[in-house]
RNA sequence: GCGGAAGUGGCUCAGUUGGUAGAGCAUCACCUUGCCAAGGUGAGGGUCGCGGGUUCGAGUCCCGUCUUCCGCUCCA
């Protein structure tokens, strides 16, 4: 890494008001709050028509990025439940957790890190029973007396079975990263995968967050989509990370984030995650400030290494080559689908001025945006135009997300599909009916060129092949 | 979790010293127009986040609670 890329200095977000994006997606159908109707619910989003498409085609662009375009590396898909001595093993009911203290008069709690006196205890320290009297810590509101550090779990958890008893209990995942490591001899063997290889996951994580908030940013119940590529342990780990870590910067731009609003942040020793080795994020400039859109972590042999102790099985791989049995090292990168959505809607923001009139600009990629092409009449009065708009959006829909409107004039009809960030829209109007041909409208460059309609599938799948990276 | 601000039709907001809700945009229908948010007529849509309380009467006052945003914190 070097200077200069860790710190290329700040810019202007895309939109400078978070409130903007919020609408806008509840008006249009992109995002709204979880249970509304009933006042909400913190930290809960729910996809609307046009948000499961954005998110479902982040997906896609990221499983074709990781899986279809690589051979080394699978996919997997494991149970958001499992066994509940893998979050014993993998560290995280011990360690994720934040050390809280809570005081015996105003109930209040604190973050033992940051009680005055406190702020550079080790890790050990902060799991130390006897440190609140060890160094007379007091409630730094009522000097009132304090509990002994508790480790405020930031895992859910249900029981499984009938019986609600300690022995019953399931955690929710908070991360995919476990499934992969568990599955890592089942998924190597049946696939007879050599080292390096990746396996790579897309799901639901949740994570009882002490503070979440903006907007999609921090929720409760969340996506990943992770990839953990297993290769041979030291030297081979630190390639492997310093390779993977433009390659996912690049995979953001390539589908059309600004590239100064996207940077790199090393993670300082004492801010290493339990399981890491070293950590690098890719950082997005949110209106609300740089903030993490992807890790990029290795993790050593501290998964498959603990995994093998606990539960007995040899996880070790067998290089044919050197004759050499080892326990690999993980290299992961480990990114947000939602924040990944969120990132490309908010980036493709634009307003623009159009003969003294605004227009609102979603300048969505189009493998990311949520309809690809919009089939619109310039004359709804005549049934012979919009028998043809309907045949032919037919037969795009095979294809390619599509839709049909004719509600309004044909500039309000521009304007809704500029909004959402469909990359064409198609014109059908009374000289159709003579030539056959229809108008094709490009979003980004505002220009339009006439098609025989045969022919306007072929070049809007032309137009996708051509961009898509 | 703590501190600050705010919650009124889909969105943005107005609502005066408490007297039982309005606007613009949006949506829908019809007429007109026909290539970049055109015009006209009309319609639907709000128990003012939720629950208590004070009052003859609460969107307006009080208490509680939920949610959102900002700050602290943190991670995908």
């Amino acid at each position: 890494m070097t200077a200069e890329s860790l710190d290329p200095g700040d810019v202007a977000p895309a939109v400078a008001n978070l409130e903007t994006i919020v609408s806008l997606s509840k008006r249009r159908g992109f995002i709204f709050p979880s249970s509304e109707i009933y006042g909400g619910i913190n930290a809960v989003w729910d996809y609307g028509p046009l948000g499961v498409e954005l998110k479902n085609n982040v997906k896609r662009a990221w499983w074709r990025a990781m899986v279809q375009d690589r051979n080394d590396i699978v996919g997997l898909d494991a149970g958001i439940l499992m066994h509940p001595q893998v979050w014993i093993t993998s560290g995280h009911v011990g360690s994720f957790s934040d050390p809280l203290v809570e005081c015996a008069t105003c109930r209040r709690r604190f973050r033992l890190d940051e009680l005055p006196g406190a702020e550079d205890l080790s890790a050990t320290d902060l799991r130390d029973d006897t440190i609140v009297g060890r160094l007379g810590l007091v409630c730094p509101n009522d000097a009132g007396p304090l509990s002994a550090p508790r480790r405020f779990n930031l895992m859910f958890t249900s029981h499984m079975g009938p019986v609600e008893d300690d022995g019953s209990i399931v955690y929710f995942r908070p991360e995919t990263a476990q499934g992969s490591y568990v599955n890592f001899k089942n998924v190597q063997q049946s696939s007879r995968r050599k080292i390096p290889f990746g396996i790579a996951q897309i799901g639901k994580s949740f994570r009882n967050e002490i503070s979440p908030g903006n907007f999609v940013f921090r929720m409760r119940e969340f996506e990943q989509m992770e990839m953990q590529y297993f290769v041979r342990p030291g030297e081979a780990a630190s390639q492997a990370f310093e390779e993977w870590l433009p390659r996912r910067k690049a995979w953001y731009e390539a589908y059309g984030v600004t590239p100064a609003r996207l940077r790199f942040r090393e993670h300082a020793p004492d801010e290493l995650a339990h399981y890491a080795k070293k950590a690098i994020d890719v950082e997005y400039r949110f209106p609300f400030g740089w903030k993490e859109l992807e890790g990029i972590h290795n993790r050593g042999d501290f998964d498959l290494g603990n995994h093998a102790k606990a539960s007995g099985e040899n996880l070790e791989y067998f290089d044919q080559a050197s004759g050499e049995h080892f326990i690999p090292w993980v290299v992961e990168t480990a990114a947000g689908a939602d924040r990944a959505a969120f990132t490309f809607l908010i980036d493709a923001y634009r307003e623009e001025e159009v003969r003294g009139e605004t227009r609102v600009v979603l300048g969505l990629h189009p493998d990311i945006a949520p309809y690809k092409v919009a089939v619109l009449p310039l004359l709804k009065k005549r049934p012979e135009i919009v028998d043809i708009c309907h045949r032919l959006l037919g037969d795009l829909k095979r294809d390619m997300m599509a839709v049909y409107d004719d509600t309004a004039a044909i500039g309000k009809l521009y304007r809704r599909q500029d909004e959402i960030g469909t990359p064409w829209c198609v014109t059908v109007d009374v000289d159709s009916l003579d030539d056959g041909a229809v108008t094709v409208r490009d979003r980004d460059s505002m220009t339009q060129e006439r098609v025989p309609l045969e022919g306007v599938k072929r070049l809007i799948l032309d137009r996708m092949e051509a961009v898509r990276p």
